[in-house]
RNA sequence: GCGCGGUUAGCUCAGUGGUAGAGCACUACAUUGACACUGUAGGGGUCACAGGUUCGAACCCUGUAUCGCGCACCA
């Protein structure tokens, strides 16, 4: 490290670095390794969807991640941070979808299932690892060795295994449901991918004749169109029904009002005509009216139409009163026949226009209102939900309580500390075993939140309308042919509900492949059905020589994300298979996740049922939620507000370390972040005062890590020691509190404040300005020691910013040569594996000499420093005039101290007169340590000085008036703890002899 | 509606009952200095508001305002 440059270069070192550490191994976790001594440490990253760029959520989370992975490899753990990407059902099918219609003009059918999906794996394989390699840009030390990917071969058969597990269960079954239907990608969705939005909209009030019939025969199908009924009366009431949905008229069943609603009691039981469509006749149209308690008669009319194929609630109502469902609208959120000849084929919205023009025309309509109501949207897709009515496959949550009981909440008032400085392992911060084995969230106020869904936790559904995923492992096949008659016979009889009816054969005839088979009757054709699941290749090739046919939907992407923390490591589900994978033994459960807020319930809440199910056990014992990444205004970061930055321009322009440091500076735990591209700046300027710190040490020479003599070491030098040793303790604080923001804060105070602009200014007195050769021999030694103080802060100060900046770290661990005085696995190699520094200890403390005492000295004298350029301000003395100054102490002062004072207020001397009386042209400050005056060649200003000094007094008097207040208070003496007693007469007592030093000043300038 | 979080310097935020803090920004001064990606000094706050508890409140309690988020929703 001879000719460092003036400025450090991240682009120059980074690459270089990474290469070394995947050459050596660094990232590579062996599970063989870990022992006692050497416990386990693991993380699972959240995995980035395949189609992924890096963006500043995945700086936030990565950079999280690896200053955890970096630091437990310091502490001396054997570290798994296991890496790799989600293929993201939805998301992925869409790029494909759309580079396919741009380039190709080709639909997703155009080509079909089996050449779409080879489509999809080709676009995987050549973009799906643009994320894994901005990662490593970042510095992450994921193994990647163990890089894994949701629908490689391995993680095939943990979906599989979990869906015939699960299904045997009875807790994965299909069923005809009301459903989050997204008609722009034409799948069902989850309720968490539903997000509701604020829209502005309109009511509309219409009215419905209501006639009296008899002898009415219900129709034997969902279609009304036959519907008969002996007589029709009509009575001359209409009934006004205010709806923000005209358009599904058509579908409406009956009207509902609430039987406790004196208005409209009485009209349940009769019927009225439903407007639409109007071109049917009347007597298909009569609907009857109900009662129902859901009916709120607060809101608009009290009369509600009743959609059973197009609401929820409507549905719910239907049921409750055997209504039949019409469902008059197209996968695609187009109208169909059923809702008559003017709206069909047209667009949801645009029919909802149309139906108002047609219910004003044939004068139904009486008014319509501006509203605002929430609408849920499909998430991805951002187009307003259409509840449908659809054949879906769901799952019953497992191990639900145990899930929900595992996280710790606020109100335990149990200590909440979970990890804390063990003294036993030389102050390390060990993982305390949580108490009843829960698990703690970071910030804790989201368990309130985990726990209220988990209390409220509804079936999930599980199947999705599209090709890219885990295809549903069921085969299905009617019993037409006479083959599959007699294959029917054979095996039991199930209801619908036939989850618990199957049985178990192998239809293959090998030994253990097998199938799970039930045979049901359809409720609706009557037809004999046979439902297959299996997870054996073998089984289902037979079962497609067969005649079955597979399932046609995918799995939600999450079914496979929720199995992340154990599928990742070889899981099988074969419980001797599984108890002899090492990985597994070693690294389940994981220590830490990491990961954003907004999916505690698609991912967090999932993986801990899926590891409580799977694995009997938690699948980590720490959540920290990072904050939400949003720009300078506030606004979340998007691609269409353009106001992303990229973090690759970022590490191009100020270097990965700069961008990590930034980053974690601006990201206090539990709160989102306003990223401002000041904060990189800061770190890569952060960077910058790093390497010149240690380029200065560079230029004094001498062999590196010298023996420090105890009797050689000045009071800066305690003091910095003492300093370093401070800075330890707030950074394990704030590791065991995963507060990392308070961990840069400690780390730029320590290095730039007290480090560089007290210390190395105050050493440079020790080292003196002489060229090496030219010292005395006292001068020689002296000038060696400091050196050695200088490498020992450096040394430790380098490893305690390892995990928040790495690749300079490594650089000047290396050009510094501290490398080569350890151990080839501590540090010798690598400074990743160098143990994170302890904080002194007693017996470091006496044997060098370290006080609480000697450090207030240095503080007191510092202080004397800042008060003295002051004073140099106030009198216009330019910074670089060197200037005589006087020092009153009040008590004595080492030589050294008074050169150091000398040289860091830029004086030509600095002259010690006890009995010091000042002239009339001389400044003065006292301050703790004693004393300062600044006699001024010329005449001083006295009108300035005087106003100075009177304001100075101003502030004093009332600092001095207010504690004096206190103290003369009996109230505040009697019941007050003896320290702070003392403590304000200290106070007092010090701002009184401030106040005699400034009277005496002003009295000696009016004299 | 229910729940959660915020409101402290121009900005972004620390601050768990005892002298109101940091970084940035701002002002002034200093370029043969490890570093101008720098140094030194300075100005700047009624801690959202109103009550209460206390010798003492930014901090604890009650209420209000306001911003943000989550959940549940009335068609």
């Amino acid at each position: 490290m001879s000719e460092i440059p003036k400025a450090y270069e991240p682009q120059s070192v980074e690459d270089k670095w990474y290469q070394f550490w995947l050459d050596r191994k660094c990232f590579t976790a062996d599970p063989a390794r870990v022992s006692t001594k050497r416990p386990a440490y693991s993380i699972v990253i959240p995995p980035p969807n395949v189609t992924g760029v890096l963006t500043m959520g995945h700086v936030l989370n990565n950079t999280i991640q690896d200053i955890l992975a970096r630091k437990a490899r310091m502490d001396g753990r054997e570290v798994l941070w296991l890496p790799g990407t989600d293929h993201a059902g939805i998301a992925t099918e869409g790029v494909v979808a759309r580079l396919l219609s741009k380039e190709e003009k080709k639909s997703k059918r155009d080509l079909g299932r089996e050449e779409f999906i080879k489509r999809v794996w080709a676009w995987k394989e050549k973009y799906g690892g643009i994320i894994i390699s901005q990662l490593k840009k970042l510095g992450c030390s994921c193994d990647w060795t163990r890089e894994r990917f949701t629908m490689d071969e391995a993680y095939l058969r943990c979906v599989q295994r979990v869906f015939v597990e699960l299904y045997k269960k009875g807790l994965i079954y299909r069923g005809k449901r009301m459903v989050n239907w997204c008609p722009a990608t034409q799948t069902a969705l989850s309720d968490e991918e539903v997000v509701m939005k604020e829209q502005k909209g309109s009511l509309y009030y219409f009215k419905v004749e209501v006639v009296d019939c008899s002898g009415a025969v219900s129709a034997p199908s969902p279609a009304v169109t036959d519907r008969r009924y002996n007589e029709i009366n009509t009575t001359g009431v209409w009934l006004t029904i205010a709806t923000t949905r005209p358009e599904t008229i058509p579908g409406d069943t009956a009207v509902a009002v609430n039987p406790k609603d004196p208005r409209y009691a009485k009209f349940i039981g009769k019927h009225v005509v439903r407007p639409l469509p109007a071109e049917f006749p009347r007597e298909q149209k009569l609907i009857p009216i109900i009662g129902d308690e859901h009916v709120d008669f607060e809101f608009g009319t009290g009369v509600l139409k009743v959609t059973p194929a197009h609401d929820k609630a409507d549905f719910e109502i239907g049921q409750r009163h055997n209504l039949p469902q019409i469902d008059i609208m197209h996968p695609n959120g187009h109208m169909n026949e059923l809702a008559g000849g003017p709206l069909n084929g047209l667009d949801r919205f645009k029919a909802r226009k149309v139906a108002v023009e047609l219910l004003t025309e044939m004068g139904a309509l009486e008014k319509e209102e501006p509203y605002t109501n929430n609408v849920g949207f499909s998430e991805r897709a951002d187009v307003p939900i259409e509840p449908r009515l659809s054949e879906q496959w769901f799952l019953k949550y497992p191990g639900v309580e145990k899930a929900r009981n595992c996280v710790e909440q606020a109100d335990d008032s149990e200590g909440r500390v979970i990890r804390g400085p063990n003294p036993e392992s030389q102050g390390l911060a060990e993982l305390v075993p949580p108490k009843n084995g829960k698990m703690h969230f970071h910030p804790q106020r989201w368990a309130k939140v985990y726990d209220h869904w988990m209390g409220n936790i509804q079936d999930w559904c599980i199947s999705r309308q599209l090709w890219w995923g885990h295809r549903i492992p069921v085969w299905h096949a009617v019993a037409k042919s006479n083959e599959l008659r007699t294959f029917s016979e054979n095996y039991p009889k199930a209801s619908i509900s036939k989850a618990e009816f199957w049985a178990e054969y192998s239809l293959s005839e090998i030994k253990g492949e097998t199938s799970l088979v039930s045979v049901y009757q359809n409720r609706d054709d009557g037809e004999t059905r046979i439902e297959v699941v299996t997870e054996s290749e073998v089984e289902a090739r037979k079962l497609q020589s067969m005649g079955f046919t597979q399932d046609p939907d995918v799995l939600d992407t999450w079914f496979s994300s929720w199995l992340w923390p154990f599928a990742t490591m070889g899981w099988t589900g074969d419980k001797s298979q599984d108890s002899n994978n090492p990985t597994l033994q070693a690294f389940y459960p994981t220590n830490d996740l990491v990961t954003g807020p907004d999916i505690i319930f698609f991912w967090v809440a999932r993986m801990i049922m899926a590891g409580y199910e799977f694995m009997e056990d938690l699948p980590f014992r720490n959540v920290y939620f990072t904050g939400i990444i949003r720009d300078k205004q506030g606004r979340k970061m998007s691609k269409s507000l353009g106001n992303s930055p990229d973090p690759l321009d970022l590490i191009g322009k100020y270097g990965a370390d700069a961008l990590r440091f930034g980053t974690m500076r601006s990201a206090p735990l539990g709160q989102d972040i306003l990223f401002d591209e000041q904060n990189v700046e800061l770190g890569r300027n952060f960077c910058n005062k790093l390497w010149n710190a240690c380029r200065f040490r560079q230029m004094q020479g001498g062999e590196a890590q010298g023996e420090i003599d105890p009797k050689l070491l000045t009071a800066d030098d305690k003091w910095i020691l003492l300093k370093l040793d401070q800075a330890i303790r707030e950074m394990d604080t704030a590791f065991v509190e995963y507060k990392f923001s308070d961990a840069t804060a400690t780390l730029y105070r320590f290095f730039w404040s007290e480090y560089c602009d007290w210390y190395v200014e105050a050493s440079k007195a020790a080292l003196g300005s002489a060229e090496r050769g030219m010292r005395s021999a006292e001068q020689e030694t002296r000038h060696a020691n400091t050196v050695a103080v200088i490498d020992f802060i450096l040394s430790h100060t380098l490893r305690l910013f390892h995990p928040f900046l790495p690749f300079i770290t490594e650089e000047l661990w290396h050009g510094m040569g501290y490398a080569e005085d350890m151990p080839e696995n501590q540090g010798g190699q690598t400074i990743m594996s160098a143990p994170w520094p302890k904080p002194l200890d007693d017996d470091f403390k006496s044997h060098y000499g370290l006080t609480g005492d000697g450090e207030k000295q240095i503080e007191a004298r510092n202080e004397l420093v800042s008060q003295g350029r002051n004073l140099r301000r106030n009198a216009n003395i330019a910074a670089n005039k060197k200037v005589r100054f006087i020092l009153k102490p009040a008590r004595e002062l080492a030589a050294h101290d008074i050169e150091v004072l000398r040289l860091l207020l830029n004086a030509e001397a600095v002259e010690v007169k006890t009995d010091y009386q000042p002239s009339k042209n001389t400044m003065t400050v006292r301050a703790e340590a004693g004393d300062l005056f600044l006699p001024l060649e010329g005449l001083i200003d006295v009108e300035a000085e005087m106003t100075r000094l009177k304001k100075e007094l101003e502030k004093i008097e009332a600092e001095a008036t207010k504690v004096e207040q206190k103290l003369a208070n009996p109230n505040f003496t009697q019941k007050v703890p003896a320290n702070v007693l003392e403590e304000h007469k200290q106070r007092l007592a010090e701002w009184q002899g401030k106040r005699e030093h400034v009277k005496a000043a002003l009295a000696a300038l009016e004299s």
